[in-house]
DNA sequence: GTTCCGCATGAATCGATAG
DNA sequence: ACTATCGATTCATGCGGAA
């Protein structure tokens, strides 16, 4: 692949050891060894203002959360990648369980990586409905509003108040506060639309490329397909690559559209 | 303080470089020199079975998430300590604010260390209310609920949709969904009651003694107070320790418990 | 006595300007 | 060339006073 020559990264790699007899199964202590080849060729390919979006969640190693994903990070600055922020997914419906020392696992990271500091962000794309505060409290402003509003002198009380009306929409915080996956796909991460989806929408506009190096069953092509981007994806494994084509291909844009605008 | 005195150290120390004003105002780079030395006192009087609840966030510095605290991780579990479980604060309500690179921060760490992969955790005191979809989901028990249906995707997980009949509360999981108290505490550190009352109720039980090495406002102290174990807070200013005080005092115990229970 | 309205404010961050 | 300060931006909550 040509350097400089994509917008956008978003993937999911193997975790750590977990998936062992579906995946390769990659020991936590050789992670960080194991992903930074990976990540060298990420950056050679990555437009400059393009961004990397890295979804991982550490195992827990003998009762405790392992490291490797924080020497992740560092190591990957340490290569020149920017550690611009951590978004969370908080999962609403996460894995059953239960263990005497801890609680199930509803959260898993989304790093955000860059090569420089100026990106593209296209944030009007993903704005969300405003909560439901704005319901009762924007409700009956009538009367005291009005008059505010058309007293345009002096206080500047009711502007803040009038400025609220009319938006239906606001900008989201950095959690994303959505379900997993419980679809029928015939691969074992739980990667839900949407998650790849609201990334694409945020960091690419139509017609970009956007690039998934692990691509599994191809979760992150289909988004980018229905969003209108290109895409491009990596598998080593066949049978996953056959999932993904079919799934891909089976893509009925009149269907998905909808579930994602 | 005796070695092996505490049940459970809940606290939010100063966030690096941030309340300049108010605070010392720690530099990011020296963060974790500067924490070492608590850190190593905190050990020492914890007792063996006892947990340690550090609530933190790294702050931005030049257009990326500085890495102090990945780094104090490391350092910690190089000094014995036990990295058990990271929580996730999730805010319902965060500071507002627009900037081209990045969202509002909408959450916080709360990192669980302990000395020994066995520890005093008492999960059923934080139980919390079924989801509504219980009340739809077990009116009518199809074939599948009521004998074991395993996982179609291979992972292991089954189900048996009947164990839930009868029930009315459920396990929460490591995200804690809280709003950040707005209320008029003379101390910048918007830490909600609930946040150390959960751990609180989690990880001791009454009688035990809870320590919060920088108390602040007392939040930690209150929480354990209306729980009913005994409080410990080591406070460096003067201006804090005496809104402290006067928060604890004022507590009333009746009106207080309901709000907690 | 209850609901509704007005408003302050919070672990923030960026970019521009001043020192 | 570097650091310090300041203005601008924006969402959700709770409290006090009014209806």
């Amino acid at each position: 692949m040509p350097q400089d020559s994509v917008d956008l990264i978003v993937t999911s790699p193997p975790y750590a050891d977990s998936r062992k007899n579906t995946y390769g199964g990659i020991s936590p202590d050789e992670y960080v060894e194991w992903f930074l080849p990976v990540a060298a060729e990420l950056q050679r390919v990555l437009k400059p203002d393009g961004t990397f979006i890295l979804n991982i969640k550490e195992r827990v190693v003998d009762g405790e959360r392992h490291t490797y994903v924080l020497e992740l990070i560092l190591a990957l600055r340490q290569h020149g990648w920017i550690w611009t922020e951590e978004y969370i997914w908080h999962k609403k419906n996460s894995s059953p369980g239960k263990w005497p020392n801890r609680f199930r696992d509803a959260w898993e990271r989304c790093l955000q990586f860059n090569k420089d500091k100026k990106f593209n962000m296209y944030q009007d794309n993903v704005r969300v409905p405003m909560g439901d505060w704005a319901k009762s409290r924007l409700k009956n402003l009538s009367e005291t509003d009005k008059r505010r509003d058309n007293s345009k002198v002096g206080s500047g009380f009711g502007k803040k108040v009038s400025n609220w009306l009319g938006r239906d929409t606001v900008y989201p915080d950095n959690v994303l506060y959505l379900a997993t996956e419980t679809g029928n796909k015939n691969h074992s991460a739980a990667f839900p639309l949407e998650l790849p989806a609201w990334f694409i929408k945020l960091f690419s506009k139509e017609g970009d490329l956007v690039l998934d190096p692990f691509l599994g069953s191809g979760t992150t092509a289909e988004a980018a397909k229905i969003l209108g981007r290109k895409y491009l994806g990596i598998e080593q494994k066949e049978e996953y690559y056959q999932v993904a084509v079919a799934n891909i291909t089976s893509l009925n844009q009149e269907d998905t559209q909808p579930r994602l605008l």
